[in-house]
DNA sequence: AAATATATGTCAAGCGTTTAACAGAAAAAA
DNA sequence: TTTTTTCTGTTAAACGCTTGACATATATTT
């Protein structure tokens, strides 16, 4: 392993001259900064993370984590972290968490050992405590963790209202809403919230038909299935896309014309979705946008780790996107 | 931060017991094993990996490479490395490479300064010799990088002559294989040359028509359109599943009845495709087995660098997934 | 010519941990 | 009891880098 002495020995100066090029303080004549980097450059030369993180400097390394990348929404959106942290010169440690606490927990404790600069947190399987224990700047995904944590989401509460609305402006008023039951201030309750104003406004009854997050696909499928055959419904916000798409198949198997006799809106909106799924309607959420803010809150808490919220939750607009299971 | 000298004092001990009891070496009494043990649960402590890894132990940090973790193929395989890894108590740097040579060279830096224990490398921009200048104990997917660098992969030829003999005794004859096209030794070459094979074998005319990879999904879905209606195609292989999901998506479109007039298979046979397009008949990739070969050699080559390969490259088995786009 | 600003070097301490060397007890075996 | 084994402690060096203190030399201003 090339180390700063071979640096120096190669450059001909002394080693603290390559630490103030590196470090960049001190003079510096503009003749060695570049013999340096030369030396640097030939040699391959990276400092060694370790040693300098034990005197002090940051790691450029942040932790990331999510429920599970497999998901279209949570891959995009990682995929997007990933990108902005690394023009921002991060790396990024991923954990998929899942419904494991355990496994968050251990995580916690790894990033900690591995003094990383930040944490992403997109999951919630873990209270407050957990998280402030590792003294880390944290910014966070969908859900408050302390009022010191700044909250970046996208707006939820107005997606469920215009998805319910819309639905109600192609015909339909026996409107469910399909997804994950409220509990336990799981982002999608607000969701639920803006459909349930939505109805309200719109003077129709509610409807709401739980079917878990976390479940497998089989078991909703099944909730589904049951749903559309002892239910009158016709119109459908679902709390993500996926619960929509499974609505949509469902409703294909029981010759359920979409959407002349049910109409169907999702919500997340991914590329992926878009192109793959072109017909689903949907409430697009800001994927990029999302991941550009959380990379910049942390950025700004790394720097300077006392800063006070003054902002949050930030809440970004979702849009949108008529297709064809909603409208005639 | 609480340091190991704190958890001397609290266990009423020297530093080097704690070292003892930490890196399991000389003489320790059970009892004293317990009061560390103790100490360390009660200050929550944990070792710091820098000053560790500046001793020449091990960081417990991977480097991962792949192209894109929002195709599904990746996302389910990077979702199974991750979990193989953290079970065997090691944490991933996720790097999503796509088609950016200088990210990718980029991150094999940031891993040696950040003194990763090895690297798993599914991304494919870069030659041997980055790789090599890592020293590194590097496995790879799908590609062979040098004869010193063990490779995993699903048997992709077979893959492609299954798929092709399959829509063959469906009563395709006019058979193509709509993917990448053969170049540099990507994986799917591999495919492509079973399907060879198997045209060879059936006595029939081969059709390759390109339709590559890294393309968007609008390039993809032109060029398809074009081939549907410009070739006489009843059967085709390809190369992937979203590819395939496009060419299904086009014929609905251009009212091509599948698979009465056309037949098609997908390639990669994830969870995801399988149970939002349970229609599509592909060819299954085993995923989870995939993911922990690939664990388990680097594991291996971590412990013991200078480990000869033996087997390589592994080559697992794939299965075809019969459903209603190939079948009549 | 003198004073100041700029540039580089030498030296040493320190970050938190590991590990070897040595010493001295206590416990177990002879 | 003596010898051996087991246990724990003290001390110090090392890993690669950063940084402050200090010295010296050249360049630039007065």
């Amino acid at each position: 392993m090339v180390k700063l002495t071979d640096v120096a020995k190669k450059a001909n100066c002394s080693p603290t001259t390559v630490s103030r090029v590196i470090n960049n303080y001190g003079y510096i004549s503009e003749k060695t900064r570049q013999k340096v980097y030369q030396a640097m450059k030939d040699l391959n030369y990276q400092p060694n993370t370790a040693a300098r993180s034990l005197q002090g400097k940051k790691t450029q390394l942040v932790g990331v984590i999510f429920p599970d990348i497999t998901h279209p929404f949570f891959g995009e959106l990682v995929s997007k972290i990933e990108d902005e942290l690394f023009q921002a010169g991060y790396k990024m440690i991923l954990c998929n968490a899942g419904k494991n606490k355990e496994k968050e927990k251990t995580y916690l404790r790894m990033l900690m050992a591995n003094k990383v600069d930040g944490i992403i947190a997109g999951a919630h399987n873990l209270g407050i405590e957990e998280y402030k224990k590792t003294g880390l700047p944290i910014v966070s995904f969908d859900r408050k963790l302390s009022p010191n944590i700044p909250i970046v989401t996208s707006d939820n509460f107005h997606g469920g209202e215009l998805a319910t609305k819309d639905l109600y402006q192609n015909g339909a008023s026996k409107i469910y809403f399909v997804g994950n039951p409220i509990s336990d201030g799981h982002p999608t309750d607000r969701r639920l919230k803006g459909y349930q104003k939505a109805m309200n406004d719109l003077h129709l009854p509610q409807h709401i038909y739980p079917v878990t997050f976390g479940d497998t696909p089989a078991l909703k499928e099944m909730a589904i299935e049951k749903l559309l055959k002892t239910h009158q419904v016709d119109g459908i916000v679902a709390g993500d896309d996926l619960t929509a798409l499974l609505i949509v198949k469902m409703a294909e198997k029981l010759k359920i014309p979409i959407p002349q006799k049910l109409k169907v809106i999702g919500f997340d909106g991914t590329n992926f979705i878009q192109t793959y799924y072109p017909n689903l309607s949907t409430i697009v959420q800001p994927i990029s946008d999302i991941a550009q803010v959380l990379v910049k809150l942390l950025e700004e808490r790394i720097k300077n780790p006392d800063l006070q919220i003054y902002n949050s939750p930030y809440i970004l607009p979702v849009k949108l996107l008529k297709s064809t299971t909603s409208a005639n």
